[in-house]
DNA sequence: GGTTCTTAGTAAAACGTTTTAATGGCTTTT
DNA sequence: AAAAGCCATTAAAACGTTTTACTAAGAACC
């Protein structure tokens, strides 16, 4: 007779705490919320019935009456090609799981959009208050879509260009570490592979490398190469280029899907690094550190960067500000066996 | 004049579509969702007026009527000090990444809840339609937690045991691979290095271990460690060990954190990996590949475990189904410098 | 030609919160 | 002692959907 009844008991409501405590519905709200006083003889008769009745709060309903979803989205544009695969665990999902943690202190939630074929879908079917978009290309197709929704959007990313809320990366820094040190190891004739999208990423790498070309003398080598060829194009155009122009003796190569089809080129070609050649790639992920021998790169600090984005997002999304930036902690040099001893 | 209005226009409902459109709310709601027929004349007025308006659904509304979240949630149970760090990126986010794209393809959002101090709060303050569990240990807080709100949760894990709704690892295999592997490789007095947590791996590795000590006739040595101790933990804990009673010829460490210890505190007793002592791991991720040689581990198939467990989480909400389990692909082993030709 | 079936549509209820405006009781002020 | 303020509380409105029950108009049946 009192037991549990076999139907899916129904999730008790506010009304039902209301009820048992004796009170209003209202009042329960506030209890709950403390935005307005409540007696605190009442305030406990409200949280005894509440944990009486395993009430818990239907948030679809106070989401609708709130405006507010209790998410933040975190955006994936790469192509899916480089961001499969073995860098799938790359760039992206380190960000992504520290602005997880991020998030959570923030009392918010956040939803892990994978790159997909059709992005209209994505914002149609999904609520969230706020997006991180890591490092779109200038034409990025969420980046528009966000803003014609109104949603707040804090984009990881270059200085140029960018709108309203962002964490600044400085490419050019990290393009200059990468060439300085490819220099310091003894590379006098190293050659650039890099993407083709408008990126920041390729187009800053682009021009910091042609400078440092005529200012040390040295004649420009770039391969560029469609992201969506990935490691095998890379591996494909570089041998062409050696066969053609002969070896370098250092490559700088961003992408580090496509720094697994150079080292590979270059073993088809029998070039042993670091001895003859240097190889230096950007993030220092998976790929970078699974090649024999591991790869140079940086430490982006991306930690970091997730958690001052997800802080200005958050910031944004409360106060309704919409125009801040703040700049990412300095890349710092990580020197492994592709260019130093082995 | 036909600027865009600076305040934050409103966004157009349901009903706005329906005036344009000059039919009723409910009859956009069907031709949205297809529940019923309608006219294909009214159809094609209703989709203009929606791209006339840019309607949007309000998800948070759309939700409380149906009882849908639209989002499944991820969970790591895991340990902070186990999860963090390197091994952050390691075996959860892998199957994080790989399930947010078949949840996607499913039509649901995946929500990344990180390993927080609270479990309760992440209950209270985060809706979602089911969750996936990865490796709980026997006594997991979220495990009884999403049991007592009824939400529908897919274990990933050990096949004893288990609630209803699981993708099942084969640790038994697992373990037996890397045990037969070690003793191919030359290993004749071989030790266990393990966590202490009532985590299935960790138990199942002892079981295997010590079988296997029985049939080859080999005295067990095994070394238990909290895993709030990690890295740390382990290299101290083996450092000791060797110290007392000399030093094994390979070394068996499930938890990858506790191998990178492992590895150094062979290297403090200038023990050459391969050459003196091989070592394996479980799960083949980013710290294994990293060590210098890299670790011999196994391959677990996770995207495929991933999209195994999405899609019956998918379909136990779907069809209120609360009791299937399918089992993961087999492990495979990956050789790698630690156990064989460097 | 009356009855029953289908079809395409409508109006209104319901979902569970938060918020707004109103209320009654009590204390303080004049 | 009346007026004015404050306090804790309440009833009801509002949020934007989906769903339910109903209707009007033809089509089909006998």
């Amino acid at each position: 007779m009192t037991e549990a009844p076999v139907t899916p008991k129904k999730r008790a409501t506010v009304k039902d705490v209301a009820q048992l405590a004796g009170v209003s519905a209202g009042t329960v709200s506030n209890a709950l919320s403390g935005k307005r006083r409540v007696d605190s003889d009442t305030q406990a008769r409200i949280t005894a019935a509440i944990d009486a009745l395993g009430y818990v709060p239907n948030l679809a309903a106070r989401g609708m009456r709130t405006g507010r979803a209790g998410t933040i989205a975190i955006f994936s544009s790469m192509p899916v090609a480089v961001a499969a695969g073995q860098s799938r665990l790359g760039f992206l999902m380190e960000i992504a799981a520290s602005a997880a943690v991020s998030a959570m202190e923030n009392n918010v939630a956040l939803l892990l959009i994978p790159p997909i074929t059709e992005p209209a879908t994505a914002l149609g079917t999904i609520g969230f208050d706020g997006a991180i978009l890591v490092e779109p290309s200038a034409d990025d197709p969420y980046l528009e879509l966000l803003a014609a929704r109104g949603v707040p959007t804090v984009v990881i990313g270059p200085a140029e260009d960018m709108p309203s809320l962002a964490v600044t990366l400085n490419y050019r820094k990290m393009a200059s570490l990468l060439c300085d040190h490819l220099v310091e190891s003894g590379a006098r004739r190293f050659m650039l592979v890099t993407g083709q999208s408008a990126r920041a990423s390729n187009i800053i790498f682009r021009e910091v490398y042609t400078e440092r070309c005529s200012t040390l003398g040295m004649e420009p080598e770039v391969i560029v190469i469609p992201e969506a060829a990935g490691e095998a194009g890379a591996q494909a155009a570089l041998e062409a280029h050696i066969a053609s122009r002969g070896a370098p003796d250092g490559v700088l190569v961003p992408i580090d899907a496509m720094a697994t089809g150079v080292m590979a080129a270059l073993r088809s070609h029998g070039l042993a690094v670091p001895q003859s050649v240097k190889v230096a790639t950007r993030y220092d992920g998976l790929r970078a550190r699974s090649e024999t021998p591991p790869l140079t790169a940086l430490n982006l600090h991306l930690d970091e960067v997730a958690k001052l984005a997800t802080r200005l997002l958050v910031d944004s999304i409360e106060s309704g500000a919409s125009a801040t930036s703040v700049t990412a902690p300095e890349p710092a040099l990580v020197v492994r066996g592709a260019t130093g001893s082995p």
